[in-house]
DNA sequence: ACAAGAGTGAGAACGATTATCGGTACTAAA
DNA sequence: TTTAGTACCGATAATCGTTCTCACTCTTGT
């Protein structure tokens, strides 16, 4: 069902499944996945790194600013794109973790940048089991975690 | 120099240790530890969780708002005050890691709350050395790191 | 072909934060 | 203790990322 476990693919073969599995969601929902919308996907799927909304229209100008923001809403709602909040001025958007695959984030707290990140499973496991641990002795419901290391990057 | 590693105060005596090392701090880079900056620190000093300015202001009516944002800025820049940006309307603030200890946050993703949490030295230790292996690989500073807990709190 | 309703994009509106600016209050030197 | 220099204050205006509005277009089902 994720990425991760299908055999490895090619460029042309992983935005082809993207867009089987987004479209689907999509429909599931009562939604259309609309030619703006794949655009939109497209971009996202072909970045090596999170985008703000000025680097999407950037990187494809037939993107209407106002349906990019209101499109990408719909894809964030729908669980297939994720809105990180790193303090910049502008939100940045990748695909979501059953897309891209669990990972986190190396900030840079100069320019804004952000690129992703692998750990090892070890460190991964350590971190769910010590987090859902205090969750449960909170009273908190666990949903997803986010390991983000702030810096400067190699550019700046 | 650090919170954690004084001996064990009351509140009375911790709120006076802050204030102690955050006006040598400010008066280093020459700001002044005004009462309006007193009374925002000993507002945050007192919250047991981040707080976002609407709460700030809430805490302590006599607090202006404009004076507010203006030295919770002065405070952030001379590192005695953190930022928090956790995709809700409002930013969160609190005191600096030196002042409060190294640690992380349950962000309530339907009210936006954010409580800290502290993790076992060990996972600290783990995630740790597996950040700053991945970031010498990428020619990344690392800075620090944050590690935060997504869902729904108690109350939700 | 038609009706119902989802989607579109230009522009208006919103709201958190930041900048402006005249006036206040420390601080240090004479 | 004056006086100059400058940090600070708070009401208000301005900024700007994001969301909303609305008239219009495109799909989909009957």
């Amino acid at each position: 069902m994720t990425a991760e476990s299908l055999p490895v693919l090619d460029d042309k073969e992983y935005l082809a499944e993207v867009h089987l599995q987004i479209g689907a969601r999509l429909t599931r929902q009562e939604h259309r996945y609309t030619s703006g919308r794949r655009q939109l996907v497209e971009v996202l799927a072909q970045a090596k790194q999170p985008m703000t909304l000025p680097d999407i229209v950037a990187a494809d100008p037939d993107l209407a600013q106002s349906s990019a923001y209101r499109n990408l809403d719909v894809l964030v709602r729908s669980g297939v794109i994720r809105r990180l909040s790193a303090g910049g001025d502008h939100a940045h958007f990748e695909l979501a973790e059953p897309l891209l695959g669990h990972h986190h984030h190396l900030i840079c707290i100069r320019c804004g940048s952000i690129e992703d990140i692998h750990l090892g499973s070890d460190v991964e496991l350590l971190v769910d089991q010590s987090l859902s641990e205090i969750a449960s002795q909170t009273g908190f419901t666990p949903i997803h975690h986010s390991l983000d290391l702030h810096g400067h990057c190699a550019d700046c």
